[in-house]
DNA sequence: TATGAATGAGCCTTCATTCAT
DNA sequence: AATGAATGAAGGCTCATTCAT
């Protein structure tokens, strides 16, 4: 791909992941590609339907996720990791990105059928974490996979919801999680 | 108001609640006013904008939910009547509501902004039941009507996005929230 | 339908015609509602896609030409019969009705298969006059339905082609079409 | 002319020919670039508008056609020459031809205005052919140039509209031409 | 009051054409 | 000279809202 076309579609992606996080997914492409500096039909280029840029958007994020848990998995402590994956993605992520998810919801997406590649890879890293963890004696055992991704999309909604008391909050559920 | 003007109102309030839960809130108007058997005028005439709408179904729906928790308060166990309350909220309500916040939220629509007087009495009922749980022993006195909000809010996330585990993870949300 | 929908629908039909005839398909659905005095939305209250406007307009033509044959049927000298027809067929309504055929040829659309049933309608009265025809031995024996419409169509695209020259060209082929 | 420049714009006009023929002239550009197997750009430095193309395809037509009508005219029965003229033209290139005239006459392009030079060649070649079978005595004396240039629209018109009985209904027009 | 037809702004998308690479 | 990315003006269509019946 040509230099100044990757630049434009990078510079597409991140504007169109800032703003549909923030104004919803109504937003016109029109404006996507205005807030980007290019035409119309250069968004339509690079994504053919409004839908491609969901997906793509969606793809970009659980990407850069996916490579910070990766670090975190391989540096510190096995029994804390988890617990700074969950609150690290709640506390910083967290209200982007839900954002992002509760736009998609809205409008009858499911991210677990548009990017199924990207979420596998989620899951993948998010249970070398939590094996790490419930191995290391710090997480209680009856908990599965699907059940910390579950726990970690309620706290994301908390902290879309009210980030004055995602803390706290956060913390009572990871204690529900802690080992006894 | 004529009987036939507030059945029209009432079926219309019906109709649009289903309708925005299932299907989002992209729904034309037009498409409500079909499924309630009356004109698209009718419609407007009770709710001059969509966003009136909006706001009636939801308005409409915590009237429900606060009823509940009332009679849930006036009968029973303090110590257990906020788990149970949490669980029913969750369990019972969760999928549909969800749908209709998860849409809201969607389009940038704040709940708490939409209908705060209705928002006020569902904290009160919240805090009476929060309350007694604490004077009771059987939740730990750390955390706070905003936050136990949150948690709700968090758990009907996670009911809205899979079912399947939001029984156990709400059992360990709520395992987080007893005193020790 | 109420009587101002009525009137809005014919309106607008009426006004396709012309401007499909004389302009092409390329025309603008808002020109057309323009043209009609009419919103663009109403056009689609009627007709909720484009081609349902064609097929429409078409069926529309259909429908009168039959009836103008139906009426030579009923009066006058079954040998000339349907020499008149063709003769009116080409030189009256060719132009404007081969405008239209060649506008929806240009375009991929095959009328045989937008609106059958006019078709039917059309070759079952264009039987009835060509069997009257050779009943009386002015047409010859060895053509058929099919053949008689293919040459109806071949003289429309002269008249659409050369205006000039068409009656003299019609007549050459109605002499080949004579019973010796 | 550099020799693949050469190349290219002869490949991309017998792309755009067989293209405009069986899709219609709605074919954006970039398809018949895609098809030539030339970026975009390369058509357009040898067309400078998507109405060149047009005017070049049917130039280039028409002349393959001259040619062949040149080459029976300098073989064979002078009496049956044109005969043979107008089937060939109405069987074998009827369709494909046929197909772009229709294309052009749906978008309101006239070719005898497109291309005027190319036509001029075309009639006086028709019109050798035509004298030709005159003097023969085979074909009646009262038709002209632009009568025998209408009969065979109309007949190609009949090949696009129904194949199966064009070859017949070319008959039965032929027959209609011929001296008593 | 109820109806549903009419309106028109706005959205997604396409494509002829231009221009940087 | 060739490429293909970028542009932006339309066009088809939807739908919130108004208004005549």
């Amino acid at each position: 791909m040509r230099a100044d076309a990757a630049r434009n579609r990078a510079r597409v992606l991140e504007v169109a992941y800032e703003t549909f996080a923030a104004d919803g997914l109504g937003v016109p492409i029109d404006e996507i590609a205005r807030r980007a500096g290019v035409g119309a039909g250069t968004v339509y280029r690079h994504f053919p339907a409004k839908e491609d840029l969901y997906r793509a958007v969606v793809a970009e994020r659980i990407r850069t996720i996916v490579d910070e848990a990766r670090s975190l998995l391989g540096s510190g402590d096995p029994g804390t990791g988890l617990f700074d994956f969950l609150r690290s993605m709640v506390l910083q992520w967290g209200a982007a990105d839900r954002g992002l998810v509760d736009a998609l919801a809205g409008v009858g997406i499911d991210i677990n059928c548009v990017v199924p590649e990207s979420e596998g890879e989620f899951l993948a890293i998010l249970g070398e974490l939590l094996a790490a963890a419930q191995r290391a004696g710090s997480v209680r055992a009856d908990v599965t996979v699907p059940e910390v991704k579950a726990l970690l999309v309620g706290c994301q909604a908390i902290q879309a919801y009210n980030p004055a008391v995602a803390e706290h909050a956060t913390d009572v559920v990871l204690d529900g999680l802690r080992a006894q």
